[in-house]
DNA sequence: ATGTCC
């Protein structure tokens, strides 16, 4: 396929239709922060995403757009489930409901300071990760974890992980209806035991930090937040269960191409109509995973409560859980028409604007939190979505890889990052050298880049930006 | 992302 880029607006280009694409792609960027400016192959898989069967609107990219798994990092795509309409793990990811848990404490930067050390040492101390390893919650077996996979954070609060108030800040109430625990193989239920409670490794994190700017204050005050309050901001997904899960149904599906006599650019692709067993089958266990993935945020949204109490006598509300690996059965308008579509959001974030039905009570007047991590050496965003958003209500995730991890290695050792970033007062509690390496500031896009052009392009407003004070890494 | 290869 050629690929050319088209500008329509300084944060908006086109990639126009050519066969096999059935529509055109749609990537919402500055000149800086497209693909090609940071030299990977992201923009020819956002054209593969558009041959897609039953693909409408177009095959949208982010502004964190970068490489991945068949779809790229960053791409939104939604099929007519009444039209032939497929779903495609590779357009959910690995990491099923990866996402961001934003926690506001009952406590300002200043007092909060004397404490700081002791708290990063409780946090340092208790909270899991790297890979493999332990969890926070020692599921029993099979039976307990599906009650799990079927109520996500909502078992973890039913089991006083939690507060009910939780469940009102978390998207979907903090479990995807649609679960199906029957889908979810014995392998992925095994690995999944130990790991309830748990950060991974990678790109996840849990980071102590500040509200630094207000940009609205109105949407600011309602989400929790105001300037010098110091926030924790979790980073985490689910873990070899939803990993486990992935690699089963793509299998299933590359097996079953065939059969529904699909044709697709890339392997990695591999997909099934919504309407067929292998679909149905992959969404009951994806929706499965992306519970465990909430749950997974609870209770180690429990683990910083505790040291919040313990280091300074003060509490944690949670301000909002978002995930950005899904894919979701959404209503939206097409062409003036009210569709029922499979929307997958693979490192995007629902973005609902204000008035939304599925919005929170007292977030209905403003609009979905939107939540942008940094890395640990820069900032991090909260915004909000808005009217308007053509990408079927979806925003960037974070600033987006440009180094492969083997070029960071080769630019960066763990030991001195750590140095370079305690000497700015960032505190830093590590897994491992190497993974600090990995994910150092300098592999990222600039993250005030990413969030200015998210609003530039109409995708989500700006709230509040955060700075980091210290970093739990996985 | 991931018991970084069953």
């Amino acid at each position: 396929m050629d690929i050319t880029l088209v500008p329509e607006s300084p944060f908006r280009f086109r990639l126009d239709r050519c066969d096999p694409m059935r529509v055109p792609g749609v990537v919402f960027a500055t000149r800086d922060l497209l693909p090609e400016a940071v030299g990977d192959k992201a923009l020819e898989q956002v054209a593969n995403v558009a041959t897609l069967p039953g693909i409408v609107r177009a095959s949208f990219a982010m502004p964190d757009v970068h490489w991945g798994y068949g779809f790229p990092i960053g791409g939104v795509a939604a099929t007519d489930i009444d039209a032939g309409g497929v779903v495609s793990p590779g357009g959910v990811g690995f990491d099923i409901s990866c996402g961001v848990r934003l926690l506001a404490a009952d406590i300002d930067r200043e007092p909060l300071a004397p404490r700081m050390r002791r708290l990063m040492d409780i946090l340092g101390d208790t909270i899991p990760r790297g890979t493999g390893r332990g969890g926070l919650w020692k599921i029993s077996g099979r039976a307990q974890m599906e009650k799990l996979l079927v109520a996500g954070a909502g078992y973890a609060v039913e089991c006083d992980h939690g507060v009910p108030r939780d469940l009102d800040r978390c998207e979907d109430r903090g479990a995807l209806a649609e679960a199906d625990p029957s889908q979810v193989g014995q392998r992925a239920v095994d690995r999944g035991l130990q790991q309830v409670g748990s950060l991974g490794s990678g790109n996840h994190f849990l980071e102590v930090q500040v509200v630094d700017q207000v940009y609205d204050a109105g949407v600011a005050a309602a989400f929790g937040l105001h300037p010098g309050q110091v926030c924790v901001m979790i980073h985490c997904g689910s873990r070899g269960l939803g990993h486990q899960v992935c690699t089963d149904h793509v299998r299933v599906m590359d097996q079953s191409l065939r059969s529904f006599g699909i044709h697709i650019p890339d392997r990695q692709l591999a997909c099934a109509p919504v309407v067929s067993t292998p679909g149905r089958a992959y969404l009951g266990a994806m929706a499965a995973a992306a519970n465990y993935g909430r749950a997974n945020r609870q209770l180690l949204t429990q683990a910083v409560r505790h040291a919040f109490t313990t280091a300074a006598g003060v509490g944690v509300d949670l301000v909002y859980d978002v995930s950005h690996n899904t894919a979701k059965i959404e209503t939206h308008d097409v062409d003036g028409v009210s569709r029922r579509l499979c929307v997958h959001r693979k490192g995007a974030t629902l973005a609902l604007p204000p008035g939304h039905p599925d919005l929170p009570a007292d977030l209905a007047d403003h609009g979905h939190p939107v939540l942008v991590p940094g890395t640990m050496g820069t900032a991090s965003y909260v915004m909000v979505g808005t009217v308007g958003n053509d990408a079927f209500s979806s925003a960037a995730h974070g600033a987006g890889r440009v180094w492969s991890r083997h070029q960071a290695l080769r630019h960066v050792r763990g030991e001195a990052l750590r140095g370079e970033l305690e000497s700015r007062g960032i505190a830093v509690r590590p897994s491992s050298w190497r993974g600090l390496a990995e994910e150092a500031p300098e592999a990222y896009k600039d993250v005030d880049a990413v969030a200015r052009a998210t609003e530039g392009a109409g995708l989500a407003r700006l709230v509040v930006r955060l700075v980091p004070l210290g970093v739990v890494k996985g």
